[in-house]
DNA sequence: TTGAAAGCGCTAACAA
DNA sequence: TTGTTAGCGCTTTCAA
């Protein structure tokens, strides 16, 4: 107890050690080890004293030593965009849950769409030494993890693929879905249909709009310019382009919505006119299927638990080429999608 | 470069530490370290040459071995129930901008309203040395962390009290809101008026429903024991019992939903039927602006924001005793609460 | 069955 | 300005 007092008062609160609890049974630091980690090779008389001893000076074993000696540290990072949006909540509990089936413990950090902060955070997370990397990448260039990928970081990426490396990705059909949405709408009549989606140089961002274009050119319709908009997904600037679109000499009869952020935007839009225009988002959404909103609904739990199973499946050993999945997309039929154009 | 490609291969993936970098560099281990922690006292020739190291050999610190020798992990453990539930998004993330400006990561886990899983995973940070702790309780016992919190890891509860320790508490003031919101119902002419609940262990649905009995105290109206149910929020559940509290021979008039997903569920059901029944529900939800949902609004960026300021303030060595935090709820008025009863 | 010694990669303290 | 030594708390190795 004497050389317990005497240490550092300030370090870790000053928490028992291993080395403490062995002076208190009076036995060696290792025996204490063999019971604490449960390994064999220790009388029941012994293991007794030391339990006693472990009770009566709280200690609980320090993990960041282990983790020193061990070279694991039974932990993954999970990077994404915005842990406030509602697109990952079951993506997250999806990955923790593998995470937690693996025994290992989940580091998570947004990115807020910037590729700065995206690689500060993922850097973090290598320096502690995570055994793996879930990401959702915000930038396109990810040259900065090859040394760490190299070093033995898994890493897979999800959502989007990574930029100017190759990696293990795990994505949604964004083409195929907002492909079937479109051609979903031109099959109720429309002509002119909008797009409003996220900024281009976010990949499923680009694919939607390469699936709108597919679809229109599928059905050998033409696409004016002014139909197609892309940026932020803040309000303000989604309502605009959407009033845009649906004013001028050559309105739209209906909407492609890129995302959830901007379903949401224009659900609340054309709630207060009274021509009724037609809607398809990519993305459900709560409470969508009362308000009758068609969308391409997306699975992110099976997105976060593919991902988080290919990445263990590389922490076990596995070693094969990376590959590319694509999660389909179901079209959900509620009213909106189906509005026919005025006319019609 | 010997020795660095003699060592064991499978540690971190063999990754080079500070002693390659000197050794290649030609300069003492303490010079790398202050050149990879911006110490000064080392000249710009020297500087380079170690930067040139850390370049050609792809090191990068060990933060695990920092840790170990420094004391603090610069992390924090957030345990919440559902990393899932749209409640914790905004939450989370605003305690992951607090941990962020203070340099900290965030581990966090889900305790899935289990109070053993919640102590196993409490526990697991702790071993981690996790320097503080935002937890959302599940369980009522929380005597199994005294002595980590004695040992110095500050530890803020969030949503709900601690049980059986005095701990700070950062709540929403559940009691007043409810009460507000079942205020208003009666205002607005009802006096028979059903209230669907969380499970009665759960403070917060124990707090709201005692709000709602004092707001029908407060109007002299007598409280009908089948008025009241609480229990899972499983979609079932909530179901019968609002059928149960629409029917049989005195029918409420309108009813008051415990939380978000009870609020759902009762939208769902009374979308489906002729006669309007007057609703308000706890917690705000996406689009419910559109549907036209009265709620009592809680910020749930608030309170994580709020937690993690006192849990950072702690951490800066503020020590005062315990405190408990309420922050007030807001009725938005949308609709489904001033819908009077039947032959008002 | 038990324990002493070495060392994981880093930082603190001190010396040159 | 630079380097050497000790040691954070644990696990590994090897000897008793």
């Amino acid at each position: 107890m004497a050389e317990f007092a005497r240490r550092n008062e300030t370090r870790y609160g000053n928490r028992p050690t291993m080395k403490d609890v062995a002076a208190r049974a009076g036995v060696g630091l290792k025996t204490v080890s063999r019971v604490v980690n449960g390994e064999p090779g220790v009388t029941p008389d012994t293991e007794r004293r030391v339990q006693e001893a472990i009770e009566a000076l709280g200690f609980r074993r320090n993990d960041s030593a282990r983790v020193l000696r061990k070279g694991r540290t039974a932990s993954i990072g999970l990077v994404l965009e915005d842990l406030a949006d509602p697109f990952y909540g079951p993506l997250s509990r999806a990955v923790e849950e593998v995470a937690r089936a693996h025994g290992a413990l989940l580091i998570n950090g947004s990115s807020a769409e910037d590729p700065d902060r995206e690689q500060e955070l993922v850097l973090a997370l290598c320096a502690r030494r995570v055994d793996g990397l879930i990401v959702i990448p915000a930038g396109h260039d990810h040259r900065y993890l090859e040394p760490e990928i190299k070093a033995g970081v898994a890493t897979v990426f999800v959502d989007r693929p990574a930029g100017r490396i190759d990696a293990d990705a795990v994505l949604t059909d964004s083409y195929g879905g907002a492909r079937e949405g479109v051609a979903h709408l031109i099959a109720h009549g429309h002509r002119s249909i909008g797009f409003i989606g996220d900024q281009p140089r976010i990949h499923t961002a680009a694919e939607r709009l390469r699936g709108y274009r597919a679809a229109m050119a599928d059905a050998g319709l033409p696409v004016d310019e002014r139909w197609v908009s892309l940026g932020s997904t803040d309000p303000a600037r989604v309502r605009a382009a959407t009033e845009a679109m649906l004013s001028g000499t050559e309105p739209v009869t209906a909407l492609f919505a890129g995302n959830n952020r901007v379903t949401v935007t224009a659900v609340r839009l054309l709630a207060g006119r009274d021509a009724p225009i037609a809607l398809v988002g990519f993305d459900d959404i709560e409470l969508a299927d009362l308000l009758g909103i068609t969308v391409i609904a997306q699975d992110a739990a099976a997105l976060g638990r593919t991902a988080a199973e290919r990445l263990f499946r590389r922490l076990d050993g596995v070693s094969e080429a990376p590959t590319r999945v694509e999660l389909t997309t179901r079209l959900l039929a509620r009213g909106s999608g189906e509005v026919p154009p005025p006319g019609a």
